[in-house]
DNA sequence: CAGTGAGCGAGCTTCCGCTTGACTT
């Protein structure tokens, strides 16, 4: 049997299906993500010393490592195909480092897993990217940096444990300024006036929008009720009718952030747990018997490029399926976002053939939900738009000005195959009214309208809703912060540290989140803005591009975060956060401080006088006749509240009792 | 997804980004 050659990938399902397309003169074998890094216990960058990083093999990855080089002895040549992105050309280097010496190695690239796609790519190999790798261990080595240094001074001056980073620091950030504006919002009141108006047989509502050509401000029920009573003297006449069409577009296919958001808006499954299905359907689901099938493409993407099969394939499937107007003449193509990395294609149905409904008794509820979304939208995204015809009326009596807006849909389009709406809760009271100002009788310049009623309503301004996984992920997209890999992580850090809750799925911050975020955004204010990532990923591209050396980069942020660090250190005080309890010992004034699991009470006068006791929350323990109060608890899964009698009594709840 | 835990301050914690299992005492 002649030698084969070796394939190397990240994913082991991306190792299974490519294996399939190479066929058996290859071995085809996954690295499952890094193998090296920095070490975990230490700095493991010589700041002296042209910020050189010491690598080593990951605790758990030896194995791996061992199996790789074993594998490549008798191979003749080795292809690395490794996710064609910074971290994809630094994973396949470090492995030829290491574990290739001597051998032939050669870089092949590819963006989607078609036949096509790989027997191309394994034509045309190509030499490792330096200046990538060189990029990318900019990006680590910054990384480290400031997580390895700010760390630690939350530990000295705040409590033991903290965390901050260039990511999740900012993310904090922008909760505990959300939660301040919510705090700080002051309602004003405002009023709508409404008509009910009437032409023939049929009533439809307009909203009093000008007065005297000035916009409606009513302020009072005083101001709502006198105009109230001087329009209910006028006569209503249809003033303009305005008609428009207007095509709504479909939206892209979709890439992890855009699902994770419309996972959680429309499924309400959190950022975490919409990653943990979707990798089961990239996995593959056993369906009778013709074993595993990988429903969907890979879920951790940057792009909403499609491949040209699968274009050609849904092509062809909508003419079928709803005829040749829901096609477009030429496919659908989408933007990219700045600084994606484009190392897979959208995320999407593997085949269009495999209906939803079809498998639905092969996939759990969650499975067929999630599959529904990502296959009916990647449909969508390749038809036409619908097409809707819009009416706006004005209607004058006398002074005032009363607006009505109706909407017809022409033509469904992309609709037929996936409604865009939202289903957030705050949208549900627009969208009915939305439903309502839909149906319009049939109105024309100059038509005298009868009054049928004027209602006046009264209305407080709202604070912005706290973030949700949907929405922190958007902000964070938006800004160009963390990557497909880190969105869900990012939010489970910044509650197991208690930064924030996540109470029916919206975020607040809490004390120690908020303690944490201004001192970081007052003696960091570079590294806590949120245009700092944006910033470092251009210089990152200058890197890629050859124009930038990258321990210019080092050296240009070490140098003012160095000085930043020194001066933090010199002058924040150690957080004491003094409480009105007193301590029963010694009767001086009891202080918080933070152990292994959490806060508890301490003497201000510790080490002389050792007495500690935990923190209550003030409410009594539900459970009959215990007569305890209910305490913050931190297990390895998150808080909780306990009993404070336990062990004698063992009653838990994840949430305060009211 | 439900269930999570008793002494805490001593040496320990920590970053972001890539990827899945889950060994043993």
């Amino acid at each position: 049997m002649p030698a084969k050659d070796l394939v190397i990938v990240e994913s082991p399902t991306k190792a299974k299906t490519i294996g399939k397309i190479l066929g058996d003169k290859f071995t085809v074998l996954s690295t499952m993500g890094h193998i090296i890094d920095l070490p975990a216990k230490k700095l493991g960058v010589d700041v002296e010393d042209g910020f050189k990083p010491s690598y080593v093999v990951l605790a758990g990855r030896k194995k791996v490592l061992t199996d790789l080089k074993k594998e490549s002895k008798e191979k003749k040549t080795i292809y690395v195909a490794t996710d064609p992105d910074r971290e994809g050309e630094a994973i396949g280097w470090q492995i030829k480092d290491t574990a290739f010496k001597g051998k032939k190695v050669v870089r092949v690239e590819f963006h989607e897993i078609t036949p096509a796609a790989v027997e191309n790519a394994f034509k045309h190999p190509r030499e490792f990217d330096m200046k990538m790798i060189e990029a990318q261990a900019g990006r680590r080595i910054l990384d480290r940096l400031v997580g390895y240094f700010l760390s630690p001074l939350l530990w000295k001056k705040i409590a033991r444990g903290l965390s901050a980073g260039r990511v999740q620091s900012v993310a904090l950030r922008l909760i505990v300024e959300r939660e301040r504006q919510i705090t700080n919002f002051i309602p004003k009141e405002y009023w709508d006036i409404e008509a009910e108006l009437k032409k023939g047989d049929s009533i439809f509502t307009a909203k009093l929008n000008k007065i005297a050509d000035k916009d409606a401000d009513i302020k009072s029920k005083a101001d709502a009720d006198n105009l109230v009573a001087d329009i209910s003297k006028k006569q209503f006449k249809v003033s303009e009718v305005k008609k428009s069409q207007k095509n709504r577009y479909p939206s892209a296919p979709f890439i992890t952030s855009t699902m994770q958001q419309e996972a959680f808006n429309k499924l309400r499954f959190n950022a975490a747990k919409t990653m943990m299905i979707a990798q089961q359907l990239y996995e593959g689901i056993d369906i009778g018997g013709a074993g595993q099938i990988g429903l969907i493409t890979y879920m951790r993407t940057d792009s909403p490029r499609v491949a040209p099969e699968a274009i050609k394939e849904v092509r062809s499937f909508i003419s079928k399926e709803f005829g040749k107007e829901y096609l477009p003449d030429e496919p659908n193509v989408y933007k990219v976002k700045k600084h994606a990395q484009e190392a897979h294609e959208a995320i999407r149905p593997t085949f269009i053939s495999k209906s939803p409904e079809g498998l639905k008794d092969h996939l759990t509820p969650e499975q067929y939900k999630l599959y529904c979304l990502i296959y009916n939208r990647f449909m969508a995204s390749q038809m036409t738009p619908a097409k809707n015809e819009v009416t706006s009326v004005t209607i004058t009596a006398d002074k005032y000005k009363f607006n009505a807006s109706g909407t017809r849909v022409v033509f469904d389009g992309f609709t037929r195959a996936y409604s865009d709406i939202n289903a957030e809760e705050e949208d549900i009271e627009a969208k009915e009214k939305e439903q309502k100002e839909k149906m319009l009788p049939i109105l024309n310049e100059g038509d005298i309208l009868g009054l049928e009623k004027l209602l006046p309503s009264q209305h407080f301004t709202k604070p912005p809703p706290r973030f949700s996984d949907s929405s922190l992920v958007k902000a964070l997209e938006e800004a160009g912060i963390g990557r497909p890999s880190t969105y869900a992580p990012i939010l489970q850090t910044l509650i197991m540290r208690n930064y924030v809750r996540r109470i029916k799925g919206y975020f607040s911050a809490t004390e120690l989140g908020m303690t944490v975020s201004d001192m970081l955004v007052e003696y960091f204010p570079k590294i806590m803005d949120i245009k700092f990532t944006a910033l470092m990923e251009e210089e990152l591209d200058e890197i890629e591009e050859g124009n930038l050396e990258r321990n210019k980069v080092l050296t240009d942020f070490y140098a003012p975060f160095k000085e930043s660090l020194d001066y933090a250190q010199a002058n924040i005080k150690k957080e004491v956060v003094t409480t009105d309890q007193i301590c029963e010992k010694c009767n001086k004034p009891m202080v918080i401080k933070w152990g292994r699991k959490g806060k508890f009470l301490s003497c201000s006068d510790y080490p002389v006088c050792k007495f500690a006791k935990s923190i209550t929350s003030g409410v009594k323990c539900p459970q009959e006749g215990c007569g305890g109060e209910l305490v913050e608890r931190r297990s390895k899964r998150g808080f909780f509240y306990g009993c404070s009698n336990y062990p004698k009594c063992t009653f838990t709840s994840r949430t305060l009792p009211e």
